[in-house]
DNA sequence: CCATATAGTTCGTTAATCAAAGTAATAATC
DNA sequence: GATTATTACTTTGATTAACGAACTATATGG
């Protein structure tokens, strides 16, 4: 006894389910592990953060982003920098070569996207775009 | 200078990671894993499959998921059955508990998923179904 | 048949994670 | 403004997840 709605919600997760195999099997070509790649991705797309921050979207504790980070500052992806008004708190933001690695990556995401989409039309586009980020506001 | 196909992309990272970061959050708080979960709900939306094909669709190796399906054999929330034809596979299906906690985990999505477009007409959340069903397809 | 490929398991090792304890800075209370 | 509580981050020890390679059993193709 399904309803429209139910099938949105596993229209949603179907896709969340395939979006997230994709995502694995693409990182496992790189070289660099996923959540190393999910914490460029993030960063990438919003600017520097602070480490709770980070920690609270990639849903992690602070203790493991510290080790992660870490590892990524050895790697040269990222860097810490101090917060300008509260001494406790510090900025992690990619660096030139992170840049580049979260451009690449993303490049990928846009090919998919591109693909996914190739039998929209430009007003279906703009409308899922739309869609989008109206859901994305109310998360 | 981002073009239209940019946002839209960017659009749909942030859902995705919006969603993960949900999953997880909403994970901790039942006392599974979130490859348990992960897997229980596969399974429910799928039926049941091969350990291959599962293996595939989260994203690990069989080695991985073998250790995982004998935890969650234990714990009584899938069954390992024989394959009718080819006896070198085996069907991984939920049980009826497992059914259960798949049905709660999805109301939990379901509750999302009315939240997130509560302020879409019935003809949007119908064109967005239509969407995310074509992408789906094509994914 | 025999060789090769495929499905799944086992096992040793590495990576990721958490929880708890520790440090330092800020905010709140009195 | 001194004290207490809270917050941000790090460190550490233990647990869990994951890979890859070796192994068993079945299937497939000369």
């Amino acid at each position: 006894m399904k309803n429209q709605d139910d099938h949105l919600n596993h229209a949603i997760i179907e896709f969340y389910e395939k979006l997230s195999s994709w995502e694995m099997a693409v990182v496992k070509d790189n070289g660099f592990s996923l959540p190393q790649v999910h914490i460029v991705e993030i960063l990438g797309l919003n600017g520097p953060m602070r480490m709770k921050e980070l920690a609270g979207k990639i849903g992690v504790t602070t203790g493991t982003l510290t080790v992660q980070i870490d590892k990524m500052v050895k790697a040269g992806l990222v860097l810490r920098r101090a917060h300008e008004t509260d001494r406790r708190s510090i900025l992690v933001e990619l660096t030139d070569p992170g840049q580049v690695m979260f451009e690449e990556h993303d490049k990928l995401h846009m090919q998919l996207t591109t693909d996914l989409t190739v039998q929209f039309s430009e007003a279906e586009r703009a409308q899922m775009l739309d869609f989008f980020n109206r859901i994305n506001k109310e998360f």
